[in-house]
DNA sequence: GTTTGCCTTGACGTCGGCGGCAAGGTCTAG
DNA sequence: CTAGACCTTGCCGCCGACGTCAAGGCAAAC
């Protein structure tokens, strides 16, 4: 299989490929002339990849699980590296929320205020008519 | 008042304040001799920028809050543009905090996965012992 | 007068995950 | 033999909010 098969099987594009390649997260081995040739489990791998960037994960993140892969796992996510990765996610991912609810509840605030300051401007410029 | 000085009672620094300018948030008086000199109203103005940056605003979805400012209002959250940012950005934050609970399910389902396989290889390990 | 510490503009660097383009090699069908 | 559809490497561009020099001017203290 080669970079362009490979892309269109992954969803993806040569040039996320390619990358992938400079960031050591896939090896393809090389035709004659060059080419890069994949087999099936660099396709795995590289739906592991895409579907954890998906999610949220950096490159640096995925990496533990891509190793998992190809240590013969049929998961990815089954090492010790890996699910320390999930955990810290997931503890980033609660305080992203909380940050968020913190942030959605300042704007409420913010809202609700902005609106009664307009209606009381507005009663306002009612009553010099 | 000079720039370090508004940097230091704004809490932020000199690249900044400069940046803001080029942005066409800030708009110092000049000296003489060419330095930035601010007076109190462009210290509200920098502390409203920086407090809109700090819930996640970008600097383009801050302009109408400054225009507010400006404008003469005591907050920069009252006039239609501003509000109309707010709306947009609480539905932003709305659709982010969904997207994060999407996420943590997923992270969560992948941990039990990976740990339930874990135990089951650590199980047959001592099977075969 | 000189040191110290502020100020000026300008230009390049950062981070991440690629997109886009150029110049050239390869492979296959007609 | 040639067209066109792949492939290769390499390098610059992008986004946003600045950081980090560099080279030089200005102000006040000693």
């Amino acid at each position: 299989m080669l970079i362009g098969e490979l892309a269109e099987r992954a969803g993806t594009t040569t040039r996320a490929l390619r990358y992938y390649e400079t960031q050591g997260l896939v090896r393809p081995a090389r035709s004659a002339s060059g080419y890069r040739v994949y087999d099936e489990a660099e396709l795995r791998v590289v739906r592991e990849i895409r579907s954890l960037l998906a999610v949220g994960f950096g490159l640096d993140d995925i990496r533990p699980f891509v190793a998992c892969l190809r240590a013969g796992n049929t998961s990815g996510h089954v090492c010790p590296d890996s699910v320390a990765v999930l955990r810290r996610k997931l503890a980033e991912v609660d305080a992203g929320i909380e940050r968020l609810h913190a942030v959605r509840q300042e704007l409420r605030e913010q809202l609700a205020h902005a609106i009664a300051q307009r209606e009381e401007t507005c009663l306002r410029s009612r009553r010099t008519r």
